[in-house]
RNA sequence: GCGCCGGUGGUCUAGUGGUAGGACAUGAGCUUCCCAAGCUCAUAGCCCGGGUUCAAUUCCCGGCCGGCGCACCA
């Protein structure tokens, strides 16, 4: 298929096309017409079928805006800033941070603020990676990616368009947590828009500014929670790991059971590699065009402890479908801190359990006269030492730092106690796993890999081969005539398909030829004509797609005879 | 953000210092008993701004957008 081929049906045949074109368009921002937005919503409900039908997950929908608080917890502030130096001969672009670990032993300069890193430019004299032009006197920049805004009347309120629809999960985890009776495991699923300020967007849907992601995130006890590999243990999944993209080695085929005994994936993440490659399959990825690929260690998200990218093979490029990363404990442990809430869920203890706990009840009308304005610090630090040394406090006396100088307190002071307590469970920090879905991407990658060409009848054409549960339209209603009262029989017919429930197209301009190959061109799996046999005898002929063949059959019972078509759960061939 | 190339109806394109022609598609009609047939008619276009010029779609500059390469892709 020819580059660009997509592009062009897809603007002339109403899947999508750039935003606001009559004022110029904007780079990133596309605007889906009535069959691409058919087509999405297709693969969404496709999507909600697994993720929260099938696997018993709940969905929820955040906003798109969220205060500035949360990605500063998040890191988002932090690491979503690129600080960029731009070189005054060669005007390449580079990461200062990056020169910076070079021209240093420092391993994470992404940290520091731009003006420090700037100093260290000019200080050890780093250049130029390209062209070697020394650097130092040029301004590091940071390039936000993230869109702000501000909440509310002026700007003491800063706000952020999220760059990724997790963080409106986990922002409220306690409150999914209480939905969900705070038993682990539980997923939370949720699709919606996120927005990225891409420097650089490209290749229509691939790369865009405003997103649509289909995001689960499953929380579980790393310690007790296992997945149900069952399920999944003899799907074949064709990795292509970190080590093999060094080594210059190629994609493994593996089935979820070899994979997770080898450790070459882990559990969790191989559960839904497994889970959504069938997936895939079902709503139109070629998978002879298909692989997981795992991030190298460089290439891993400031929290992703492990990653693999399901990708597809579109026009010559590998692209990012999804990414299934472990995410670990770290979202909920920093909004944890950014907030001082509870972002665990309390496991119990099969029996409670009595433990001896050193505790200290420092007697602060002791402390206060003695130590003035240290006194509030020198107790939260015998707070601190009775947990990490509780040995400290068997002489009379007990040293602690507080305010930059050491302090001796009398243990009788500190109030040092050893008590018995009754521990009738924990707190355990869920990890998470979550795959991560670009519907921009998928629906791009369906359109590419569903697009095909044959002939027929000495005739070139043109055809979406998409299954039938994501065509945009299931069926074209069409009068073989318009005349003799076909047209009119038609429409009763299309009438009635609509009222059960199904997407129909009706069309009775031009020949029948051409209005097979208009269906053709958007995928419509069947057609139903309407001709002159029908008006005599109640049937209609159904035409298949992707192989042109016709079956007549009566007109009672059609539309439940396009549903089954339509839900796969029978095939044209057994009409 | 940088470099190179490009931007003419919905789509694909021809062409020009005196504002444009085709094909396909679309609509109306005729014809037509199952796969883009034919005929008639119709709708519809020079990316935006500035400059040069009597006159700019055309030449120059800038912008926007696109393709490719670089960088970026948390």
């Amino acid at each position: 298929m020819s580059d660009g081929a997509i592009a062009e049906l897809a603007k002339r045949r109403g899947f999508f096309s750039q935003t606001a074109e009559p004022y110029g368009g904007v780079a990133g921002l596309y605007t889906y017409g009535p069959q691409g937005a058919a087509l999405k919503d297709n693969i969404e409900a496709a999507w909600r079928e697994l993720f929260v039908t099938r696997e018993g997950h709940m969905e929820i929908s955040a906003p798109d805006v969220l205060p500035g608080a949360v990605f500063e917890a998040s890191g988002h502030l932090e690491t979503f800033d690129d600080a960029i130096v731009e070189c005054p001969e060669c005007s390449g672009s580079h990461r200062a941070d990056h020169l910076v670990e070079d021209a240093t032993d420092l391993e994470d300069a992404e940290a520091l603020s731009p003006e420090r890193i700037g100093e260290l430019i000019a200080d050890r004299e780093a250049g130029c990676p390209v062209c070697g032009t020394a650097l130092a006197d040029q301004p590091v920049e940071k390039f936000n990616l993230m869109f702000e805004t501000n909440i509310g009347p002026g700007s003491g309120s800063p706000g952020y368009l999220r760059p990724e629809t997790a963080q409106g999960i986990f922002v409220d985890f306690p409150q999914f947590a209480e939905y969900a009776r705070n038993q682990l495991p539980f997923g939370v699923a949720q699709i919606g828009d996120a927005y990225r300020n891409e420097i650089s967007p490209r290749k229509g849907l691939l790369r865009l500014r405003a997103l649509v992601q289909a995001e689960l995130e499953h929380f579980f006890d790393p310690d007790r929670d296992e997945p149900p590999l069952e399920r999944v243990a003899d799907v074949k999944l064709p990795l292509y790991a970190a080590d093999a993209q060094r080594t210059g080695g190629g994609v493994r085929s593996l089935t979820v059971r070899a994979a997770v005994e080898e450790g070459a994936v882990e559990p969790w993440v191989a559960y839904y590699l497994g889970r959504s490659l069938e997936w895939y399959d079902e709503i139109g990825v070629d998978m002879d065009r298909f692989r997981y690929r795992q991030h190298r260690s460089e290439e891993l998200s400031h929290y992703a402890a492990d990653c693999w990218d399901a990708e597809a093979e579109v026009e010559g490029d590998w692209i990012e479908l999804t990414g299934f990363a472990y995410r670990g404990s770290y979202d909920l442990e920093k909004h944890a801190a950014g907030t001082g809430e509870e972002y665990s869920v309390f496991r119990q203890y099969e029996e409670p359990v009595t433990v001896e706990r050193p505790t200290v009840d420092p007697d602060m009308s002791e402390l206060g006269p003695a130590f003035g304005s240290d006194a509030a610090a020198i107790a939260a630090a015998l707070e601190e030492l009775v947990e990490r040394d509780p040995d400290a406090f068997d002489d009379e006396r007990v040293v602690v730092e507080a305010g930059g100088d050491r302090h001796e307190v009398p243990v009788e002071h500190a109030g040092f106690a050893v008590e018995e307590v009754t521990e009738s469970g924990e707190h355990v920090p869920p990890h998470v796993v979550e795959p991560s879905f670009g519907i921009d991407r998928l629906v791009y990658t369906v359109l590419a890999h569903g697009y095909s060409e044959d002939t027929v009848d000495g005739e070139e054409r043109a055809y979406l081969a998409v299954p039938p549960a994501v065509a945009p339209t299931t069926v074209g209603v069409l009068p073989l005539m318009d005349r003799d009262g076909l047209a009119e029989r038609a429409r009763t017919v299309a009438e009635q398909l609509r009222a059960a429930g199904i997407a129909v197209a009706y069309d009775d301009s031009g020949s029948i030829g051409r209005r097979y190959r208009r269906q053709d061109e958007i995928g419509t799996p069947f057609c139903v004509t309407v001709d002159y046999e029908s008006l005599e005898e109640e049937t209609v002929t159904v035409r298949d797609r992707d192989t042109t063949a016709q079956r007549r059959i009566r007109t009672d019972g059609l539309a439940e005879t396009l549903r089954s078509l339509r839900d796969g759960d029978r095939s044209f061939e057994e009409l």
